[in-house]
DNA sequence: GAAAACATTGCACACTATGCAAGGATTGCG
DNA sequence: CGCAATCCTTGCATAGTGTGCAATGTTTTC
């Protein structure tokens, strides 16, 4: 709650660098402005913005939500199925993510044009799939198992913003229905 | 096979080009050599290595070898099961990555410290994804479901490659078998 | 309130990437 | 063959990117 101040206005500075830069991408494309021009309209120096991030796509990027401590603990201890407990893990996150829809439909954007955004969003990806790994490992003792759960859970989050994205009448928590419903068929097609 | 002359060169300088790129990052990084460097030590101007690679991110990376024609063929008029048709179609996809063994470690190094580069390859996996989809399309009616799988496929590739390049004893063919074997061990579970 | 820690900025500089135009090589065709 | 069209390579000019460094200012700590 009470971070110094300085931690917070470094914060408030990260954010704003980034809603600039998105609004400004939407605009022009992100290709097409510089970092000169986005470090003014944020009222910074350009030195200063590489100080914030290291390059324009980073900062149009920012940083994804965190899973929640709790969330990632319910996890690794549920007592549920498999299916459920992980369907239930998605919804809570899908939750979290739906407080950032706007921020999300502009890195959409710059997602599908930017190949170096695609990849710094990847990073945070790869991450994302280690920290699962470990969590689902305490479920199911074989480590593939645990890797391939783990793509499972990324690939399925992907998935759903894609068709969020793709799809105007349909809230985040509708899209990974429709997503959860195609990977559960997909898998039992692929047991029988 | 009798390409005419021009196009031959092509081709062989932008393999060349390539070949030299992930040798020069191989001893010093990706981000300590300069472009000038990389075209000098291939034999052309700067100048020229832009006209084959957009940036020194994409000359690392090359391009990867395309699915056979005839093992889409296979997996889309397949009637085997499911798994059956998509295990053959990816180990005859493994042999012929196996082709390109000593390009995938090196290039599998610059993935792994340059996110541009991740980006880049990402990239060819969307599109290789959406060939799957069209694919898998015709054997299951259901898009997302098909979706579902090409995604599974493509991350069965990657997570093949990942442990082939952290266990030195494996080749592809058994990486794959023991990342399929953990597929199958995850969508079992998903589905009880 | 003084010292340590950190933030902002300007400046210099190496590197990246593209447009353009000149000159060379390859191809296709009569 | 030999000429025209096409494509390739290159140098040059130029806009933009990203970092090290040092000066100056602000926040934190004690």
């Amino acid at each position: 709650m009470t971070l110094p101040l300085r931690e917070r206005r470094r914060q408030q500075t990260a954010r704003d660098i980034q809603i600039v830069t998105l609004e400004m991408a939407q605009q022009h494309g992100l290709e097409n402005i510089t970092t000169d021009e986005i470090a003014s309209a944020a009222g910074i120096s350009t030195r200063t913005f590489f100080n914030y991030y290291s390059n324009k796509e980073a900062a149009a990027i920012g940083a994804p939500p965190p899973f929640q401590e709790e969330n990632v603990e319910a996890l690794r201890e549920g007592t549920g199925s498999l299916a459920t407990d992980l369907k239930l893990f998605l919804d809570n996150h899908m939750e979290v993510m739906a407080d950032d829809e706007t921020i999300m439909k502009l890195v959409g954007n710059v997602i599908r044009t930017n190949e170096k955004a695609r990849g710094i969003l990847e990073g945070f990806l790869i991450m994302e799939r280690r920290e699962l790994t470990e969590c689902l490992n305490h479920r199911v003792k074989n480590r593939q198992t645990a890797v391939a759960l783990a793509h499972f859970c990324t690939g399925t989050i992907g998935q759903t913003i894609f068709l969020w994205e793709h799809d105007q009448n349909l809230s985040l928590g509708a899209a990974l229905d429709k997503v959860w419903t195609g990977q559960m068929e997909a898998a039992k097609l692929l047991v029988i």
